[in-house]
Parts: structure tokens; C-alpha cells; sequence
DNA sequence: CATGAATGAGGTTTCATTCAT
DNA sequence: AATGAATGAAACCTCATTCAT
């Protein structure tokens, strides 16, 4: 099967032109737009993802992934006490830059379970979590839900015009604040 | 002015309509769906809002006039020390149910400063903080920047399939918790 | 029946602002932009003019009965020999600055019969014409129906870009020699 | 490129159906109708020409390349004293059967400088001129302006309901009788 | 009679999706 | 498997015309 290798590099450049273009423009860019930024035909967009729906699927997934990865290596790496604080902060500012996972997800009204702690994501994130409980640097009652509640909803203002840098920083101080244990109770 | 009843009717019934219709089906949703659910017909919505823009600026200008109502009222009567925290939470409460304000405003694109401290809303929304940091009851750092941030932000985030009230409960704590003085801290 | 006067004066309005529109705009013009000129409501519009159509045979009419006027006027005071030159220079002239009867009716496509030798513009054309033809400033053989031809035709085109009045002169200059006798043949 | 040969026969469809639906409509015609005349769907004639006014241009641009021909026949062939008269005439006997070049651009208010001498329709009736010209036929102060603009007006007149054969027969004889050199003028 | 709000068909244009090449 | 032209259902918006006030 030697023509697999083109359709491979086909679908990964579609997958990276439709991020991009869905970052920019929002989901309701139009497909032609992304196959023109991948260099492909608009009929091999849907060769490869059948609806639009696939495609956004696909780019949550594929963000997701990535994300998982890069928290998975902040938990093996790094001091617990701070891991979990770091990462927050890390997404968000990321979502400042891009539109991130959680965006595209919320945006797009697809319902994918990324809170599912099942999830590969939310496995992730629950382990530097925990890690951070453990170190005594987050209150024992904060539950994953809540976090990757807030995550989501802050990833998703970040973009928001008028959230600069120091904004961010003050909402994120805010936020860290809450979960931190209150000082004087075991 | 005889006729100008009707008009003023059908206006009212248009902006429910959108409301309505926005909230469900995203500000994407078509014009041709407000009208019919209004009960009049497609010329008569353009009649009144001459850009499909311009009925969203309209509900989201009516939606925060409704609110400012309700902060001023909270300022009015209550306890500073409570007034500010009760706010918050039933704007996100409110969200859960109905698409508020904030988020029609986020999810169109349409800039309105929201965030200004001149806007009326805006203004009423630093009442309150003023008066909850006076009473002791919030962090004197505090800015009303980040509130707004974390109010639209925790806002939109309720509307998402998932966020039960439970769910809202714990993630309000964790931001309650994040505003309040630490303790030990004069 | 004192009304009548507020009636005949929103007539004359309407008239007005119509000719004023559909001579800027082109008889794509909409009714509103006339009623917003006249400075009535566009019922008022439509009563007067139960149809679009209505309106513009109107003006057409209007138009046609001012320059059957100037004709006639022409007719009884000037030279015979040089009148009807001077009316078709006028004509055209006039129809450089502002759209003429001949332009609204060729372009709305309504069939006025213009032409008819009975009707009055039409006659007082050829009154004139027969005047410079009993002078001997125009050659015998020219008829009614190629004179209202021609004029209708430059009216129209007189008002395109690119006529100015050097151009209207030398095309004038070509239309009135075609008419002249030839040199030499009684 | 294999699905080209279905492209350019709806283009040339869509050209062809655009030519009847406009000349016997006018410039008002909808698309619509257009699609429905080359038998594609609305959204085929969007991709070929994407806006109303592209089609009309392209039209236009058509119409000119094929009487630019036809001049450029009679100048080869012909013999100047008269191939100007006969192009003048037949060009105006063919906007009574069809809307022609002159026409539409006239009626649709495209500016596409039919009389700039170096377009091409433009050069060969020049040329047509010049020979006519240079054989005596015309006077020689006859310009090129004033031929395209008579050209132009009577073309556009000829469409009108009452033009005749007749009729154009005569107001063709008045404008060429003016074009002609008088008799004893060297 | 005048008003001006309401109507609703129709126009242009976009875009997800299909399908012949 | 890739191409890109074709499809056709909406979407937004305009405007001649009607009709309640």
C-alpha cells in the first residue's frame, strides 16, 4: 500500500490547516477555506473527514492528545506542590495565544465528555491533582470537576479580547487563591 | 400615535423571540426562527432591527440593562458583606438556565465594554465589591477587572452540558474562597 | 371639500420627489426613498399612485406635457428655419443634466406611445418640424417618426458618463447635418 | 484536466443563457432565471461568475470580442467608402433583433470604456473610419467619439417597441446623410 | 385621507456535501 | 485516492404592496 502515505500526509496537513483556520476564524469558518490552506481539494477534506463535525471532532482530539502528553510530562518531572499550579497556569496562557482544546470544544457545541475522568486527559490531570493534595499545596476537598471546570471556562475567556497578560494574572491569583488551604486549617 | 402600540408590541414580542432563539440554538441561529417563533414575519424583524447585528446588540443591551436593575437592588438592600458573593452566584445560577448576557455578548463577537467601569453595569458591579471589601469580606487587591473576568467567564461556562448545580456549587466555592482575605492576613 | 388642497399639493410633492429619485437613482429607485422625499408616509404613495408603474407613467406624462409646452412656445415665437435645430439642441441639452421624459419611459420598459402623431408633444414637434421644412432648413423627406426617434435616442444617451458638452455638440453637429438639405439639390 | 471540459461547457451555457435572459428582461433579470435557462443549479453560476455583476461583464466583454471581429472582416474585405456605413447599419439592425454590446453595458451602468481608442472595438471602427475617411466618404472631421456615441444611442433606441424595420431604415439614412461630406466642399 | 407597521415573495450570495472525471 | 465542478438548501436582506389605526 504505497498511496498510504500520501493520504497520511494528507490528513495530517488538513488536520493543521483546520486548526489553524478554526483558530482564527472560529468553527464556522468554511471548509473550503481550510482545504485551500492545506494545499488539497475540497474533496479530499471530506475523503478523509466525512462532515464537519468529523473535522472539529478530530482537531479536539488531536489537541487533546497533545495536552495529555505535555501534562503527563509535568507530573513525571516536576515538584508536585507547584506541577498542578504551573499547568493551570500554562494552559491558560496558551488559550491567550490559541484557541485551545477546550475552546474549539465548547464553541462548537460538540458534546465529548473531555471531563470523563476516564479520560486519558482528565486521568492526567487528576494525577497532579492529587500529586498537589498529597504535597498539602490544594485543599483536600477540591475535586477534578471543579478544575477542569475552570479550566475550561478560563481557557475560553482568555481569548477574549481585553485579557491581556496582567488580566490573566490577576483572574489566575484569584483562582489559585481557591484552592489553595486556608492558612491556620490543617 | 395610534399604530405605535402594535409596533412597540411586536418589538417586545421580537426581542423575547431572539432571546429565546439565541439562547437555544446560538447566536447563529436564523433570523427566520425568531420571526416565526414572534409570530410575525421576516420583514417586520428587519423593520425593527435592520441587521441581524443589531437584534443581537439589542438583546444583549436589555439583558444588561436587567441586571444592572438587579445589582442595584442587591447594593440597595442588602449586606455588603454578603451582597457581593450572592450576586455572583446567582449570575452564574441564572446563566445555567438561560444564556446571560455576558455570554450572547462573548459568543457573538461583538464588543460592547462590558468590562468599563463608566458602563452602567459595570458601575453597580464595583458598588458591590467596594462595599464587600469594606466590610472585610473580600480582598482589598482585588480588582474589578478580574471579577468581570471570572463572572463572564464562569458564566458562559455554566451553559455547558455537564454543569449540573452541584457542579456550579463546588466550582463558585472555589472562586468565593479565592476572593475572600486569607486568613491571618489583618 | 377643503381637504383636497392637502391632496393635490402631496400629488405635486410626490410628483416631484419621484422625478428627483428616479433621476438619481434610475427607476430601480424604491418607493420608500420617494415618500421619504416628499416628505409623506409611503401610504400616501400608494394612494395617490395605486403602482409603481403608475408612478412613473406619471412623471413620464408630467415631463412629456412641459416639453410639449416649451415647443409650442418655441413654435410661435422663433425662426422656423432654425427652431427645430435650436429645440433638438435644447432637448439633448437638457437631457445631459437631468434625465428626461424620453429616458424613464425607454427604461422602465413602459410603452407610452410616445410616437402617436396624435399626441400633443408629439404634434408640436411636428409643427416644428413642418416650420423648418417649409423654410428649407430641414429636406422634405424627413418624417415625424425618425425625428422623435433620434431624439429619443440621444436624450438617452446624453446622459451617460463620458457625454460632456463637446461630445453632445459634435454628435448634435452630425444629427443636424443629416437633416440639412444637401448642398446643390433644390 | 478532465472535469474541465464540464466547466467550460456551463460556462459557455451560463453565458449564452445570461445573453437571452438579460436581452429579453433587461439587467433586472434574476440569476435565478439565468440558472434555470443553462439548466445548472443557482449555485454553478455563483462559482463561475460570483457576482451578479460579474456575469454582465462578462457578457459585455463577450459581446465586444465578437463584434470586434466582425469589424476587423468588413475592414479586410470591404471597401472602405462603404464598409463604414454597412458596419453602422448592421450593427444597429442587430440590436433590433437582439440587445446588443452597447446596450447592456449602457443599462447596467458598467463602466468599461467602450470608447477608449485603444480597446480593441474601439481601434477597429476607428480603422473602419479612417478608411472610410480617407476615401471621401465621411467628413474628416468626423471623430471617433461621436461615431462610438451614435453607435451607441441607436443601437440601445433600436430595442425600442415601435423601431421598425422601417423606422431604423430612415433615422439610419439621416445619420449617415450627416456623416457625408456636403456637396462642393472640397 | 394620511400614516407607517406588517407582509411575504424574491433576490443575491454562501457553503456543506456529492459525484463525475 | 484526488480533484474540483455541481448541487441546492438556507441565510440575510429588500421592497412593492396592503391594511389597521
Amino acid at each position: 500500500m504505497p498511496a498510504r502515505a500520501d493520504a497520511q500526509r494528507n490528513r495530517a496537513r488538513i488536520l493543521a490547516a483546520a486548526e489553524e483556520v478554526f483558530t482564527e476564524l472560529g468553527p464556522t469558518a468554511s471548509t473550503e477555506e481550510v482545504a485551500r490552506r492545506a494545499g488539497v481539494a475540497i474533496g479530499t477534506v471530506f475523503r478523509h473527514f466525512p462532515t464537519k463535525r468529523d473535522l472539529l471532532v478530530a482537531i479536539v482530539k488531536d489537541l487533546m492528545a497533545r495536552l495529555a502528553d505535555e501534562v503527563a510530562a509535568l507530573a513525571a518531572e516536576g515538584d508536585p506542590a507547584t506541577a498542578f499550579f504551573d499547568f493551570f497556569t500554562r494552559v491558560v496562557d496558551q488559550a491567550a495565544a490559541k484557541k485551545s482544546v477546550v475552546d474549539l470544544l465548547a464553541e462548537s457545541g460538540i458534546a465529548l465528555d473531555v471531563a470523563d475522568p476516564l479520560d486519558s486527559l482528565g486521568q492526567a490531570i487528576g494525577a497532579l491533582l492529587a500529586g498537589a493534595q498529597a504535597a498539602g499545596a490544594v485543599r483536600a476537598d477540591v475535586r477534578l470537576d471543579e478544575v477542569m471546570a475552570l479550566l475550561t471556562a478560563l481557557s475560553q475567556a482568555a481569548l477574549r479580547a481585553g485579557w491581556d497578560a496582567d488580566l490573566r494574572r490577576r483572574t489566575l491569583a484569584v483562582i489559585h487563591a481557591g484552592f489553595r488551604p486556608v492558612a491556620g486549617v490543617s
